[in-house]
DNA sequence: CTGAAAGTATACCGATCGGTATACGATGAA
DNA sequence: TTCATCGTATACCGATCGGTATACTTTCAG
C-alpha cells in the first residue's frame, strides 16, 4: 500500500480543486499562480513538480472534467429508447452536473465565451463540439423517423442547445445553482422545444 | 466652428475604438494599457486626461453601445403591432447589430459571461435585465391575449432570449458573422419558438 | 541501507502591470 | 497677446506576474 503515493496524488487533487474554484471565479489569466498556492497550502516548487505551468493546470482541469461529463451524457442517452427520452435525460442529466458542482460548467463557459486563452485555444472547441454532435445524432434519427418535422438537424440542436446552455450558464453563477434548474425546468425545456409556444385551440 | 475640441473628441474615439477591438478579442483584465495607447496612437498621459482610469473605459464602452443597441430594439418592437412581428423585429435587429459590428455583442457576452470584473459588476446586470424585460413584457401580451399557451412569460422569454442569444454570442466569434446570423436564421428560430419540432400531422 | 521522490522554505529573475510625475510643444478661444 | 487645453516624450513608481534556483527535510521502495 503505497502512502507515498497516495498522498501525492493527494496534493495535486488539492492543486487542481484550488485552481478550479479559482479559475471559475476569477477566470484564468486573472488567477495568479500565488492565489492558487495559498488555496491548496502548497509551495511553488511542488506546483511545479505536479505541473509543468500554469496552463497544464488548466488543461488538465477540462480535460478531466470534459471527459467524466461526456461520458456519463452519452451513458444515460443512450439508455432512453425514445428521442424524447434521450433529449430529456440529457438536459436532466447536464442540470444535475451543474447542481452537484457547479464550478465546472463555470468554468467551461467561462473558458468558452471568455477571453481567448491562447494556450487552450482548440482543445475546447473540439471538446464542445462533441457534445454538440451528440445532440444532432439524437434529432436525426427524430428527423428521420418522421417523428421531428423536417427541419435542418444542425439547426434543431443548436436551437435545443442554446435552450439548454444558457441557463446552464447563467443559473451556474448563482448561489445555489439547484434552485433554478430543476427536473420542471428540465421538462419545461423539452416541452416547449417540441410543442412551440402557439396555444393549442 | 472648434478644430480643438473636435480634434479632442477625435483623440478620445480612437481611445475608445482601440479598447473595444482589444477588449473583445483578449478580454478586460488581460489586455494592457500599453496594447491600447499603442493601437490608438496615443500617448499614456493622454488617455488620462480623457479617462480617470482603465475601467472607466470599459464602462463608458458598455454604457455608450448598450444605450444605442437598447433604444433602437425598443423602436422597432414598438412598430410592429403583433406579438409575432415584435419577436421577429427584436431577433432581426439584434442580428443586424451584430453584422454591423460583432465587437459590440462580442464584449458585451464577453463581460457578462466571463469573469467577474469588479469595477463594473451590477452595471451590466442592470442592463442585461432591461433588455431580458422587453421580451417578457412582448411574451406577456401574447399569453394574455391568447396568443401564446399559458405559460410563465419569464420561462418562455427566457427560452427566447436563449434561442436568441446563444447564436449571437456564438458567431459574433466567427470572422464573419453575417454567413450565420441571416434573417432566414431570424425566422426559422421565431417558427420554432412558436410552433416546436414536432411534425405536423 | 540507500537513493529517488515529494515536500518545505526562501530568495530571486526579467517582464509587465496600472498609474503618476515632469517638462515641454502646439493651438485655439478670450 | 495671453493662457488654459490638448498633446508628446520620457522616465519613473510599487506591485505583481509566471517561472526558476538552491538548499534542506521526510518518507517510502528496491
Amino acid at each position: 500500500m503505497s502512502t507515498r503515493s497516495e498522498a501525492s496524488a493527494k496534493t495535486r487533487q488539492r492543486l487542481l480543486d484550488s485552481a478550479l474554484t479559482l479559475f471559475s471565479q476569477r477566470g484564468y489569466s486573472a488567477t495568479g499562480i500565488r492565489e492558487i498556492l495559498q488555496a491548496s497550502e502548497v509551495t511553488q516548487p511542488t506546483l511545479y513538480h505536479h505541473f509543468a505551468d500554469k496552463a497544464s493546470l488548466l488543461q488538465a482541469l477540462i480535460e478531466q472534467h470534459y471527459g467524466e461529463t461526456h461520458h456519463r451524457l452519452v451513458e444515460v442517452v443512450s439508455a432512453e429508447p425514445s428521442v424524447t427520452g434521450k433529449l430529456l435525460a440529457f438536459v436532466k442529466t447536464s442540470f444535475e452536473h451543474c447542481c452537484t458542482d457547479p464550478r465546472v460548467p463555470r468554468l467551461m463557459f467561462q473558458t468558452y465565451f471568455g477571453p481567448v486563452v491562447p494556450e487552450i485555444d482548440g482543445v475546447l472547441d473540439k471538446l464542445t463540439e462533441r457534445r454538440f454532435r451528440l445532440v444532432v445524432e439524437i434529432v436525426e434519427v427524430g428527423v428521420h423517423s418522421g417523428e421531428l418535422s423536417p427541419s435542418d438537424p444542425e439547426f434543431l440542436a443548436l436551437s435545443f442547445c442554446s435552450m439548454v446552455d444558457q441557463p446552464l450558464n447563467l443559473f451556474s453563477r448563482k448561489t445555489r445553482p439547484k434552485r433554478y434548474l430543476t427536473p420542471e425546468l428540465a421538462h419545461a425545456i423539452v416541452d416547449l422545444f417540441l410543442k412551440g409556444a402557439t396555444a393549442k385551440k
